[in-house]
DNA sequence: TTGTATGCGTTATCAC
DNA sequence: GTGATAACGCATACAA
């Protein structure tokens, strides 16, 4: 592997000082036509191209963001990362994908991030307890932080997410008027803050409708298999008599799952027998075979504005945006 | 936000050089004790960590591994960046995702790439073609590059796929046992090498048998959508009598997309009137609502040998791996 | 407009 | 075992 050209070595080429080089590549610099013209020929003979390693080093900014996930399992994830890392591109910065999990935690994961001077960290969709933060004893000279569709549960860390309030109460609003009065809840871990919130929301809502009683039962994992045998366990416990008429279930791979056990392997008819709501609204959703009834998360919105704050132009603070109820056949 | 702590600072606090500084922090360096105790406690005092920026300048190493990657839509890529990325945070490396696409096209990643000094190049299921390579002039120069889960279209730039032959013969000949006759395939784009290659060995092998007419269609994109839509074309143009038997779709979410449009919307009986097959074992394949005889490609194995020639443990050398049938009721 | 000196924080190599 | 010098490639500030 050859070595990349240097500023210098253009420089010896072009016969000038290295520093007009820098010049030569330096947006808005003074510099002599003439000059830059020699430099930008020199430069593409040689293959030339600025080194961005040092330049970090020089200027302190990496144009790197590392973005923090643990959950690879909702495939809603997927396209999220597209936009993400399209609208970081369009900014001239490039995402670090870092992937947190029991053999490399959050702690590492910072530390590591920070070694590696990057501009700003992303906390994507991952639970991050301010007491995992304060063991670190770095609050300062972190990279500025940011979460990302989940609520943030660390002092002064800015979340950008889906409006969760309005979000459950809207759905809650459609199942009542649908007619559904005995509703059940399922949440995939239950120590996520978002997971309490929406459960909560769903729990509160439906008490002011006068329903006092809401099932709740959870799935081990966010997977589609979790979601299922969650379901699977709650129907084979429960008289068909008293389960519940509406199944809300925090993400739609969990929906997913527990549709296709309930309609699939128990044979019950969605909604007729059991409704079920979801939540994201992936694509699969939307296919006849399921035609899950979801809400959909303002996704570019939310990437353009926590995007917006890592390049200062917005100021960073939590954000709450209102997404857009999908009603389908399954409720 | 603070600066980080330098080598020279601890080095102060300590009292020593600031090369003995770096020693404490450089396994296997001869370093006496005693100074390696001041130095790490002035170091967890001061809160200091090595600067991996300026190692990298210094090493011209950065273990950073850019992945490219051009298809957001298939949810297949989510297990694989799950994967990946662990494995190379395992060898203390990490992963820079890129978003190619006409934004941001490959000829710029690799360039932007060149330039971040990555140790490699990962092409992930994106199609790069010799002559953009060539285009660029960078032969030489350019970070090792290695293509995963597609075949490589590249001189010297070796792949690790999963055996397209292999698969394919496994394929047809579960089809052709299982009384199949009028064989119809759907690919996404069909510039793709992988695309053109699954389906040209489904022809041969269907030709084998005795089969010569096989129906190729193929849908604009890589999505469910997509694939709905390219079968609806196909039902809809097609005489039921002239129908296929099987429909073979060269990813599994073009097939979860035609199933959908197959039995939802057209009522037609899979696999009674049409038989559906995918490639790659998606999560939801397996669901009662589609069971969709698909193909699994060896995941963690093509990740570990990859990454075994990116740090040189293993040869670099185009490597083609057996898969796994997975015979559902879609067949 | 152009050239010079200095610094960014580390590693490699050599003296001591 | 420890300190010092040079080098990595570029950016900033200043002088010419």
């Amino acid at each position: 592997m050859r070595k990349r050209a240097t500023a210098r070595e253009v420089a010896d080429a072009a016969g000038v000082s290295k520093w007009t080089v820098i010049r030569a590549f330096t947006p808005g610099a003074s510099i002599a036509e003439e000059s830059k013209r020699k430099v930008l020929e020199a430069a593409a003979a040689l293959n030339y191209t600025p080194n961005l390693l040092a330049r970090s080093l020089a200027t302190n900014s990496t144009h790197q963001v590392a973005v923090f996930v643990d959950d690879f399992a909702n495939p809603q994830k997927l396209p999220f990362l597209e936009t993400l890392t399209e609208r970081l591109q369009a900014e001239g910065m490039v995402a670090l994908l870092i992937n947190i999990n029991t053999h490399f935690d959050h702690v590492h994961a910072l530390l590591h991030a920070d070694q590696r001077q990057v501009d700003a960290v992303i906390l994507f969709g991952t639970a991050f307890r301010s007491e995992t933060l304060s063991d670190l004893q770095l609050g300062r000279g972190t990279p500025p932080m940011f979460v990302l569709a989940r609520d943030s549960q660390i002092e002064g860390v800015p979340a950008v997410t889906c409006d969760a309030e309005l979000a459950l109460r809207e759905i809650v609003d459609h199942l009542f008027e649908r007619g559904y009065r005995r509703p059940g809840f399922m949440t995939g871990a239950t120590v996520l803050s978002t997971a309490l919130r929406r459960r909560q929301h769903f729990v509160d809502f439906w008490k002011e409708k006068g329903v006092d009683d809401v099932s709740v039962f959870s799935a081990e994992k966010y997977s589609a298999e979790a979601g299922a045998e969650a379901a699977r366990n709650y129907l084979k416990q429960t008289e068909p008599a008293d389960r519940v008429d509406v199944l809300m279930c925090e993400n739609d791979i969990l929906a997913l799952g527990a549709m296709d056990e309930i309609h699939g392997r128990f044979g019950l008819r969605v909604p007729h027998d059991i409704a079920v709501v979801g939540f994201d609204n992936y694509e699969l959703c939307g296919s006849s075979a399921y035609s899950l009834t979801t809400y959909e998360q303002p996704r570019d919105e939310m990437v353009q504005i926590i995007i917006g704050m890592i390049t200062g132009r917005l100021e960073p603070e939590t954000v709450t945006l209102p997404g857009t109820l999908i009603v389908r056949k399954s409720t």
